[in-house]
DNA sequence: TAAATAGTGTCTCTTAGACAGTATATG
DNA sequence: CATATACTGTCTAAGAGACACTATTTA
């Protein structure tokens, strides 16, 4: 809308300040981490928060989440796609000053390695989601749980999962980002059925994965396909 | 994030205004409307925008939502379900000013009828989203149709589409939700198999409704179930 | 009566899941 | 060899869509 409105003479109207906070998340081992700082805060002494910058003059949202993100992570360009999440706007949730913050979802096709002497933390998602609200600053304890929920749901329709896996990747490895990020086991033959016969999921590369230490036979390699949506979904059992 | 972070003492810092921009959306005479008004911005003239106001202090995003729509449609409160959609915030979106703009989904159970004199209009949501960007204020061209779409998605795995009817509603009344939104034209004897089936989707209620001008057999009336996201969904074709 | 809408029954086709069986690696 | 993982084949059950049929209204 426009900043001449009819209320903007009001007292009432405020200028808030705007940041974006990134819940950042990577398959480490099998398990689905979440990338978490120390704010340099007093008044949040002693919690963790997500990765956030303030919003810069003539810096797009996407920007900063970028920006957040690489300063703690290292300089070069991640491995890294980012999607806004949701905005938490409620007026006391920073104990002193009106912020309104931008929440995004980061997924890294790499474990996640802060490169800055700052505390930092990496947890798996899960476990974070089910902390008190005392251990997150600000708000944060309800943007984590909204970061898991809408992974999870999108991994049932968009082809989201691949941006957890370096390219090419085996259809085991894609098969282990569902169960860790649903935490489910999945049968291998009727997931490899469904993946290969949705159009654009993925597509077949050259060569094949060597087996790992405990043996069994080489996986064919595959690379995303250009479907973003995928139809059939892949529908989680409920 | 903390407004005391490292990079606040940078002049490149901004404070944006935040505003709350408004997607109602109604089912009118079978079809699925839009709500606009035309914004008091000597740099938009003649072009339409979504109802917006500026947040207020100790005012939260929901609540400036439901006032930049309750001070255009009418003072009672109004049938509505708002749903945060995403925030615009390019820095060049308003031309005089950084303004982030946080979009809101509104789905009412009756027609909107605005009961304000300015000029407002109410249109085809499809309609819209087709119109070229110069017909619409600011950046409101790409909202309609991140609006647009994300009610056709949400029809498919929620219950959303109850709250664009009148409690109780029949299933016909249902269906023809579905239709308006999605375009299509859906056979009444499968759709009421899938939505009967579905656990939590409906409940039946007393009483019948009274057929249209044109006859037919009166119908079961229903009411919302308490089910929200909806098991089976409702996958429409592709 | 015809036409329109509501609601039921039933058939077919597709798909998801269970699971047996085959292929190829490690140790 | 046993074991592990990759991959294929096949059976069954459930769900989606097509469509015939019945029920109850308006004109």
């Amino acid at each position: 809308m426009s900043v001449v409105q009819e209320d903007q003479r009001s007292a009432r109207v405020s200028t808030c300040a705007v940041a974006v906070d990134v819940a950042a998340m990577a398959i480490e081992d099998g398990r689905l981490t979440l990338l978490l700082t120390e704010p340099d805060d007093a008044t949040q002494a002693g919690r963790w928060s997500l990765p956030g910058r303030r919003v810069r003059d003539d810096e797009s949202l996407d920007a900063t989440a970028m920006r957040a993100l690489s300063e703690l992570i290292g300089t070069e360009e991640p491995a890294v796609l980012l999607e806004q999440l949701r905005t938490y706007g409620e007026p006391a949730r920073d104990p002193r000053a009106r912020v309104v913050s931008v929440a995004y979802l980061a997924l890294a096709a790499r474990p996640l390695v802060p490169s800055v002497r700052r505390r930092t933390t990496v947890v798996t998602a899960a476990d974070a989601a089910t902390w008190p609200a005392e251990r997150f600053a600000y708000d944060h304890a309800a943007i984590v749980p909204d970061a898991l929920e809408r992974l999870r749901a999108k991994l049932e329709y968009t082809s989201l999962a691949t941006a957890l896996l370096e390219q090419p990747f085996t259809l085991g490895e894609l098969r282990s980002v569902y169960e860790a990020v649903w935490d489910v086991e999945l049968d291998p033959a009727n997931f490899r059925r469904k993946v290969v016969s949705t159009p654009g999921f993925v597509r077949a590369a050259d060569g094949t994965a060597p087996p790992g230490p405990s043996g069994g036979r080489p996986a064919r390699r595959y690379r995303s396909g250009d479907a973003t949506r995928l139809h059939p979904a892949m529908l989680r059992d409920r």
